[in-house]
DNA sequence: CTACCATATTACTATCTGGTAATATGGTAG
DNA sequence: CTACCATATTACCAGATAGTAATATGGTAG
């Protein structure tokens, strides 16, 4: 499977590219508790209105979160459940990384005094 | 788990970063199939020598490729088998977003010929 | 209707990055 | 040594994008 046509890799990469942005991970993560508006998003990300509704907007187009106005304020909703899945899988490999790096570490410093 | 600051999600970002541009998928895909050296790689995704070289640097960087001079050349091979995992969930998910707006758009032309 | 609140959009800037031509490096052969 | 090949680096440009201030939209209350 996989194929690798940069045609076919382009949406592939678009999606990662929603997620290589920090501020979109913080309203993501903001988010995994369940749904919040826009106000609520804010104030617990401190970041602008005006980027945090931009964000919102790019994380709605690439269908990882879904729009619901509600009286006067707008709730959104995370509603691909692979992203916490994809960060974990991120996550452990970053953590494995990090470990080897430390053992080179030690290693070398073995080396020096020896 | 998953920290919400940005500090703890700033890595987790920089790794989607890597995965998120078409070119670097494109090496990553050639070197599925096993270690190839640079010029191999530049003839079969067809990117400038010079592109390839930077590219293969972010892979190195993020330690998803690793670099084996071998004689006059150098060989890269894929170390982190993680990526492909997340690949294939990124593409089931668009596959399933794809059949949703196909679905829709059936739904609406329904709509406008009863 | 007007006033007000929450959200979205626009316009703009500063920064970053992919691509490439030119050049540098480094190993090999003769 | 020199000539040559593969790879890396540098310098540069063009396009993209995060952030923000200002403004627009749209729903609600009075």
């Amino acid at each position: 499977m996989l194929e690798s046509s940069p045609q076919a890799l382009a949406p592939v990469a678009e999606y990662f590219k929603v997620l290589s942005e920090v501020s979109r991970l913080q309203v993501l993560c903001c988010l995994k508790s369940g749904a919040k508006n826009v106000t609520e998003i804010i104030q617990e990300t401190r970041l602008g209105q005006a980027n945090v509704s931009k964000h919102l907007k790019v994380l709605m187009q690439a269908g990882i979160v879904t729009r619901q106005p509600q009286g006067i304020s707008v709730f959104y909703q995370i509603t691909d459940p692979i992203i916490f899945e994809l960060c974990e899988l991120v996550c452990d490999r970053l953590v494995i990384r990090l470990q080897e790096q430390t053992q080179q570490l030690e290693q070398l410093q073995a080396l020096r005094q020896p």
